[in-house]
DNA sequence: TTTGCAATTGCAAAAATTTGCATTATAAAA
DNA sequence: TTTTATAATGCAAATTTTTGCAATTGCAAA
């Protein structure tokens, strides 16, 4: 490694991809301007950053973990588990769960980044039809 | 396979435990009632599982997915992400915030195993007097 | 600048997981 | 019961991820 430190190339890879990507997706990525680096490198630093809560790390429903940038407006998602569409919900609604759920449990939620799994309006109404 | 299916061997195994288990620990598990079992045997008999919704799957910040039961009355946990405590709780609050999420995106939501990450009471005392 | 320390990286080996394909078991239909 | 089709399993190889340890790097104090 002689200058870039890889986990700044991962913040860029992911801020450019600005998608979900699997620990060996982001690795393929950064072999492309970094060949010669060690995959073990990458999930180091991957684990590194998700613990400093630099890049998100969750579970779409696609098998593998994925992994996100950290934006300064947290967002939340809901995946179809038919259709797989995955849709970006803010804030606000999810704020006032938690502080429900802080209050009754007298817990902290630091929780970041949401997933909830279900049916989208369209694939229930093809359901519907069927 | 003789007789027994590794399915009903894996539910036994969940069950009987009572806890959550990596894919890993289920195998090994598995594996000494059952030593002639493959590996793949196994992930593949999870991976049909959490598909029919027999077990659910769900990242609990200890690195590796981990497996549960799916009994009849649904829960979710908040993990402590300084001490690892792990805290259950019921589904009423949690259903109410998913039906809100639901009219508005129009969206029906089945997560049935939520895991919030945060700070217990006991370790938000200690980080307040150090 | 030089020194010292902690963090990052590479490397090689081990471990864990996935995959394609052939075989076997299971259950439904004939 | 026999036949057939589907699902589950084993096996071997490939792929992905983790680990221990030594070397390198970057940063801050001297």
């Amino acid at each position: 490694m002689k200058k870039s430190s890889v986990e700044q190339l991962i913040l860029e890879t992911l801020s450019r991809e600005n998608t979900h990507l699997t620990s060996l997706q982001v690795y393929e990525e950064i072999r492309k301007q970094l060949p010669a680096v060690n995959s073990s490198t990458v999930y180091r630093a991957l684990e590194r950053m998700s613990k400093r809560g630099m890049v998100s790390v969750s579970d779409i429903g696609t098998g593998a973990e994925v992994f996100e940038v950290v934006k300064n407006e947290l967002h939340h998602h809901l995946v179809c588990q038919e259709c797989g569409r995955i849709i970006t919900i803010g804030q606000e609604d999810v704020r006032t769960f938690f502080k429900v759920i802080e209050q009754i449990n007298d817990f902290e939620v630091f929780t970041n980044h949401l997933i909830l799994f279900g049916l989208c309006s369209e694939c229930r109404k093809k359901d519907n039809l069927s």
